[in-house]
DNA sequence: TGCAAATGTTTGACATACCTAACTCCAAAT
DNA sequence: ATTTGGAGTTAGGTATGTCAAACATTTGCA
């Protein structure tokens, strides 16, 4: 058995954990009260307003949050799309994990947390499917 | 909907991608060849030989890795272990991808990859004992 | 035995992704 | 107008993980 070389590809993933988390805060908050700045993001992922600074500018860089002339942030369409699908991942692995497999709710999540920036569209999509045809 | 203050769990991972292929290198090494070198694992996982070196060292560090007199390295029995753990979940993630949710082969081995060091025993668990039920 | 090839380590440079702490900037209240 | 506090950036530090290149060591063979 070979290790495959695919395993250098982790590298080369679209969004980093933290980046996803910066995506879905802006989301999550937007949606909430309307509006989402360098601080209510910080406060949401429990960091430093210093870290939600550097990290927001890179996303900023890659075209993923936008910001506009009062500093509210808010997502592209990119950056919305990237959201709407990790979303959705988590929820399917959450769902997957406890209907599905009957892993505990707190372990789903956890587990649905840490693999729902890196699971592909079409294992997800499979999932999902697999879920609709058991229900 | 609140995001969860389990994101930052991430960083409390056990071992990180880079390191968990190191591992399973010696592994598949000591297994296929009986032995395994700095350079054998730097050749297999397609690095140098310096950053093989560096990254064997912090894996020495942790008690992961051992050398003996002639530099040949093996896994301790906690190494052993935890590349035993990871290779059991590579091996029931690409089942479960490919016969349960029917995702393609090449696909499958890449979110294998990606999640094998991430998932907790409780979920892996569940997986096996899913496809066991289905066999 | 002696030299060349293989092996291994270290160093210095980069890139990414985090953090904290210190600083700037601005706006509102007194 | 001065102070105070909120908002945001920057600077400096840690940790990983990668490389190339200089160096040391070991091995093996001619």
């Amino acid at each position: 058995m070979e290790t495959p070389d695919v395993w250098k590809e982790f590298s080369g993933n679209v969004i980093t954990h933290s980046g996803a988390h910066h995506l879905l805060a802006i989301l999550e908050l937007t949606n909430e009260r309307g509006y989402a700045r360098v601080t209510d993001i910080a406060r949401s992922l429990e960091i430093t307003t210093g870290s939600a600074s550097t990290n927001l500018k890179s996303l900023k860089g890659k075209g993923l949050v936008q910001e506009d002339e009062n500093r509210f942030l808010s997502l592209s369409a990119e950056g919305r799309k990237l959201a709407e699908a990790i979303i959705k991942r988590r929820t399917t692995l959450i769902k997957f994990f406890t209907k599905v497999l009957e892993v505990s709710p707190e372990q789903a999540e956890i587990d649905a947390c840490k693999t729902e920036h890196l699971l592909s569209p079409e294992t997800t999509l499979k999932m999902d499917q697999f879920i609709a045809s058991k229900a």
